[in-house]
DNA sequence: ATGTTATCTTTACACCATGTCAAGAAAATA
DNA sequence: TATTTTCTTGACATGGTGTAAAGATAACAT
């Protein structure tokens, strides 16, 4: 809270003036940042895309290139999540909402016969948001070294190997 | 470490005594677990596989129904590693040694032309690494209430995907 | 059994981050 | 100009980590 009262040239208790706790500060970022970088926009491709094969790669493409814009916010977020129960249900809503993209395309999919057999609804939902979750950019991209592009196109083929019929 | 010491019937001091930091600690617990679960035996099935995929199949289960059994302080050594030089070296080290069972299994995948074309050794490991991580444990067991079994089948079939021939 | 050493307890303190509180200055607004 | 909002300054509470020193207790060796 120092550093980014020193940051902003202000004092530290004029950014708690303006966000009393730590986690409602973390929470406001998120909801700026969402709306600057215009997540909505990003993801409508997927919502209109044709099929769920197309849809499943538009979402793949929106959201994990998604990811390093909000990384850094997120990250504090995560850190928190262990001892704050606020900061636990900011992430648990947008997970939420992260989930409801994976069941549209999980939905669509299905609807088509194309969803594997060996999965119901919600256990490929599950399986989706594993494969996406920002631990896995972090791990491939920040640790591994990987480009962003090759991230994108491997946890895309994993996502198809993981829910698309054979 | 108030806790821990009030658990262990002994002052705070005493702890600090055996263990000058809290990392120490943890160090010291993951040491003392690893011997008591003994993990070495438990990869033992998978280093005298007759074949790749067989070794994958093993190496995924073993280590798959360990993390649970190192769950607490692995946790509590990634929650420091944010901050502390030390915790993140603690956990390099574990992601090393369990990287070279992945390259282990990817080498003998690869030595029978069973590999996936579009990966180099380097990459395989990388993408195995990711799917068998403690973070995607969480999400499916903790987090989703996937049962072991659930979790083991799905990890094993999706390692499979990513990284054998068609 | 006695002296020595290692271990543990008690108490106190330093440091740092989060969060609270109150008084007054500065800025915006009516 | 009066009022309200915002910000600053400085002080304090809390909780966790880590340090330090003095004395108690246990284990051990001769």
């Amino acid at each position: 809270m120092s550093d980014i009262a020193k940051e902003a040239g202000v004092s530290r208790q004029a950014v708690y003036l303006h966000f009393p706790k730590r986690v409602e500060l973390l929470k406001a970022t998120t909801r700026f940042v969402d709306q600057q970088k215009d997540i909505d926009e990003r993801l409508a491709p997927s919502r209109s895309a044709p099929n769920g094969v197309a849809r499943l790669d538009a979402y793949v493409e929106a959201w994990g290139n998604y990811i390093p814009e909000i990384y850094g916010v997120v990250h504090a977020i995560l850190s928190m999540a262990d001892t704050d129960a606020e900061a636990r249900d900011t992430w648990e809503d947008r997970m939420h909402a992260l989930r409801e993209g994976c069941q549209a395309v999980i939905g669509m999919l299905s609807a088509e016969n194309r969803l594997t057999g060996d999965l119901s609804h919600e256990q490929a939902a599950d399986l989706f948001l594993t494969l996406i979750s920002v631990q896995n950019w972090e791990h491939l991209v920040r640790q591994c070294g990987w480009s962003q592009d090759m991230y994108i196109q491997h946890i895309t083929a994993l996502s198809k190997a993981a829910l698309i019929k054979a």
